[in-house]
DNA sequence: TTGCATCCGGTACCAAGGTACGGGCTTACC
DNA sequence: GGTAAGCCCGTACCTTGGTACCGGATGCAA
């Protein structure tokens, strides 16, 4: 009877991830450890399939998976203390975002100035003081262009 | 006597990098292997704080060590057939950065409008149509925000 | 009841860029 | 010469988000 759950596998399909990702998220504590068939086999309330959606939003959006395991606890509890809900972790992962996008576009420029002035040695440019790439002041900030 | 190159605790002082990172460089290929003192220690030339500088600002425009390795390497040998050398790779590199930018920036908007709209729940979010986040178009979409 | 697909738990492995640890030797300074 | 700091190498470990493999058990349909 198709009443009593998901499968793991029908879950995965369904929800357009790996089964091994589901195991890995009740692990994590994303997914709540499901009812079992009689032979231990997992079955998923048909609603899991939109659990799993909001964990790869949240997840597209930016937050890790903790963050988004403590997104979904907040929502439970309404634990919410003004600083705990939605609201704020989004402002916060915004602002993270904003300050990524301005690196970026430090990065991007940096790039553009380095292919319009020619450059086409690293050594080279090192050595020349006209050349637009940062060696000196960039090579403080830890960060790189993908973090 | 200084004149016999700087010692690896000195480099990597000199360069702001962990002794280990060196020899995790030398390892990489992007250090050449130094001379040795007869007790076997590394004596670094003195311009290897400039390679070091070239590396971590290479590594900061978003290119990845085996990418920073292959730019080292085509600035030694003149191999460049007009697709290898730095023109051409911070040409690519520009073009994923800025698709990385305007990924980053449909994020930055939709956590803006979530934000706007008030969204403090993401399970209560996805079961309302006035919602702004996107739970089932980005759900296809495989990279994150951190990507 | 047989056979095949699926699922189980546990563990190992992947990328990337390092960082840490341990036991033992070298170097530098007084 | 003594002592402490520094360095050697090899190896293991870290983060994040999964993925792969294994031997064995289960589910389901014919």
């Amino acid at each position: 009877m198709t009443g009593s759950g998901l499968r793991s596998g029908e879950l995965a399909d369904a929800a357009g991830v790996n089964v091994q990702t589901l195991r890995y998220y009740e692990r994590r504590g994303l997914l709540a450890s499901p009812q079992r068939s009689p032979g231990g086999h997992r079955l998923y309330p048909s609603d899991a399939v939109t659990l799993l959606r909001i964990i790869k939003t949240a997840q597209r959006l930016g937050f890790t998976l903790d963050e988004v395991a403590g997104l979904l606890d907040a929502g439970r509890h309404r634990h919410r203390r003004r600083d705990n809900g939605l609201q704020a972790r989004a402002g916060e992962k915004l602002a993270e975002v904003e300050r990524r996008l301005a690196d970026l576009t430090v990065i991007r420029d940096t790039l553009r100035a380095a292919i319009s002035a020619g450059c086409d040695d690293l050594v080279a440019c090192a050595g020349s003081a006209c050349c637009p790439l940062p060696f000196v002041e960039l090579a403080e900030r830890t960060d790189r262009a993908d973090t």
